[in-house]
DNA sequence: CACCTCGCTCAACAGATGTAGAGTGAAGGC
DNA sequence: GCCTTCACTCTACATCTGTTGAGCGAGGTG
């Protein structure tokens, strides 16, 4: 167990998460229309402070929303376990701050293009024709389609479906290759 | 041909209809933080004038936003081909309003739900299994996925890729049920 | 031609936002 | 036990937001 009292660098260090966590909860949930008054209420801390801790809104927003390559880098296969896993009852909030502002800020779009290329090239060096660049890019997008429609957009069959039906369905899907059935139109 | 000398109540009209696409096209590229005064700016007129036409930017957002239901209602193969179809090339700006601000906006998210709601009803008829509700809501909620990977986060391999590649592949997608090839593992 | 209608612009307000700097009070070294 | 350090709060400011009401000037009407 650690210090009963905590120094002074350690309490500062703590405030710091706490903010952090706040912020990617507030981005989470209001994209990065969140704001930095938000972010420092949550936190229970005054909003000067959160500057002087992160330096600006964008760094801050930075920071929130590339806790997700962290993870990435930290424990690869257990996040493209989670991430793949349409069964998750709750997203992270990091991912969730990355979604919910991936569409209205630049920044967070291209940060999410390229964690999903990454996912997409894990994914085609596992099969073997030739277009595997777009099925990988495909069946990755459609991941995250379902993920949206799952958790922000509540859509009816899939957010009150059972999750093995979900995780069964999907995964048919990735299995379906050039030498699945064709279509007969 | 309509009259030379246009009349008054023409010429406010013209300028209702020119407010109401600069709004789709700002809140299509800023999501529903576009700004009253952007969106007069685009249309070269008063800030205040987009009010006196629309009352509120609340208003106006929700028309920009519901104009994908009009459409649909106006002609519904046709719509569900052009959103089914991931060759097109550029969304039309009511779209790329609702998609850009349905994780930010609320109300954006729940005229998408609905929307994709009926897409997915009108997909569930075509299908005979038991579970067609869900695989239906996967079928749309990927489409979604896919038409924002390309549009709005240019992934590689969807982007780049030839509209009739995607198709094919998506059309396998569609096609794969419940008496599709069984996953082994 | 005179008058009025009304589409439109101007100017202004109240509130919210990101951010900077001064101040405060307790922790911690001497 | 005094004095410095520093994590934190307070106050302030410039800017941007949605929204309002007054005013102007060209278009239509008698």
């Amino acid at each position: 167990m650690t210090d009963a009292q905590p120094t002074r660098a350690q309490r500062r260090e703590a405030t710091a998460a706490r903010i952090l966590e706040a912020a990617q909860e507030e981005f989470g949930t209001h994209g990065d229309g969140a704001t930095i008054r938000g972010i420092a209420r949550r936190a229970g801390v005054d909003p000067s402070l959160v500057l002087q801790h992160y330096g600006s809104k964008q760094a801050l927003f930075a920071l929130a929303v590339r806790a997700v390559d962290d993870l990435d880098h930290d424990d690869v296969p257990r996040h493209l376990e989670e991430v793949l896993d349409v069964r998750l009852r709750e997203l992270p909030a990091p991912t969730r701050a990355l979604l919910r502002s991936m569409l209205t800020s630049p920044q967070a779009a291209e940060v999410m293009s390229t964690y999903l290329q990454e996912r997409a090239a894990t994914l085609a060096a596992t099969m073997e024709d030739d277009r595997a660049d777009t099925r990988a890019a495909l069946v990755v997008a459609s991941i995250m389609g379902v993920t949206i429609a799952r958790h922000f957009l509540d859509l009816p069959g899939l957010s009150d479906a059972r999750g093995s039906d979900l995780a069964e369905l999907v995964d048919r899907w990735l299995d379906t290759g050039p030498d699945g059935p064709t279509p007969e139109r």
